[in-house]
DNA sequence: TGAAATGTTTAGGGTACCCTAACATTTTAA
DNA sequence: TTAAAATGTTAGGGTACCCTAAACATTTCA
């Protein structure tokens, strides 16, 4: 079912859904089986369905395509960066593997790792769902807590804003050198931005910050997370 | 299927056989179901099968759980040294993974983890099966010959030997230095040795090496491995 | 040594996957 | 605009798991 949701996240066109066919090809199985299983992921209110008009992800199933996207992600990571795995073999040994890592233990990865922003093959890595406002929370925050929290919710990545959206920063990625850098920028926890434009093509971000504006590379900007607000 | 197969493995009591009550509550599933997998896994050749007499495994359902105690374990060790996941979550996060992680894989994590010998619970693991003298050379055969080999017949832990068994030294577990140490008792690839006498509960081993009788502690002992040679 | 207790298997049934073949709908293009 | 092509769904059936209940073997013990 897992297979499913990632596949219909993967293949949605521009009308939002996703086809029976092409999730057919995708999943090397028959287009009966697709119908099955989309038929069952509603029932589950994890895709909304009607016939013959194709599947979309419900904001519950797209919470489980996120975590699922961030486990296959960072295990990339690990099997192409430490264990020297050969690139085109770690996708399919991360598509297995992912069903049955538990988040526990992909946030302890993550953390091992450093918080990468993308995967070998450049895909973006969610965070975690733990309530911190940055990767150094983290690290202390298994000593005094040992259990999992809820996750915060409606983090996203500042690249995901629409032009004019405004947002408040929610979480910063990486270690005390990347926040530093931020800070330096005005850009802390809690602080009110707003996206002026976008570049295509992961190119440079405009955030307007307490009347300035600042051109933030993407690569950057991957590590800011942000809560939408209204204007 | 698997999990059948290390239960039976875990179980098997001094008639050679495992019961199919011990694996049912060992899986938590009904004695049926215990069965009925017995039965199936027969007909696979994995298992020697009787009604009510239990199940034994077959050389072929060994080599099956040899490996998987292998991912296993390997598993457990990087879960709980790399990751420091709390030891008593490890098992049950390895018993999941160990099921979709590859060979190749593991032996990569083998390597990263430079060749444990045992995991957290000090359970004792495996060699790979690369048909390879020592780590130093399995360091070198994935950049020469990037496919996998298929596995050398018959390599033993010296421990596994019978009072009186004779063998010869086919591969030794670790860096250059646990080479040198064994190589200056005069234990190096291919030295013909026989098996004195083996101290209960992990003590030392007693091994006659060319005339000399050398005692040798359990935990390096752990990293000889023999193939039987008749007397 | 023949119940009673225990252990094991069979019978019958359920779910979650998969399939092919037949049928329904939508798209395309003559 | 309508018939053929493409696409999607339903029908019916298979395998691999799981279960409970009932039948059957084996062991234990009076």
């Amino acid at each position: 079912m897992e297979e499913y949701l990632e596949a219909i996240f993967d293949l949605v066109g521009a009308d939002g859904t996703a086809k029976t066919t092409e999730i057919a090809n995708s999943l090397h199985v028959s287009p009966a089986s697709v119908s099955e299983a989309i038929q069952s992921l509603a029932g589950k209110k994890l895709v909304d369905y009607e016939p013959y008009a194709g599947a979309k992800l419900t904001q519950e199933g797209m919470e489980i395509v996120t975590r699922l996207k961030r486990r296959h992600r960072l295990l990339e990571v690990f099997l192409s960066d430490a264990l020297k795995i050969d690139p085109t073999k770690v996708h399919a040994e991360a598509c297995r593997m992912e069903h049955y890592m538990s988040d526990e233990t992909a946030d302890a990865l993550c953390r091992w790792l450093e918080a990468p922003a993308r995967s070998p093959h450049d895909k973006f890595i969610s965070p975690c769902q733990k309530p911190v406002g940055s990767c150094e929370q983290c690290e202390q925050f298994d000593i005094t807590r040992p259990t999992r929290a809820s996750g915060e919710k409606g983090i996203i990545p500042v690249t995901d804003l629409a032009p004019d959206g405004e947002a408040e920063i929610a979480f910063i990625r990486g270690d005390q050198k990347v926040v530093q850098r931020l800070c330096d920028l005005g850009l802390t926890l809690k602080t009110r931005v707003k996206l002026v434009r976008k570049a295509p093509r992961r190119g440079p971000v405009e955030l307007l910050v307490r009347r300035t504006t600042l051109a933030i590379a993407s690569d950057i900007a991957d590590n800011i997370f942000v809560t939408r607000v209204e204007a």
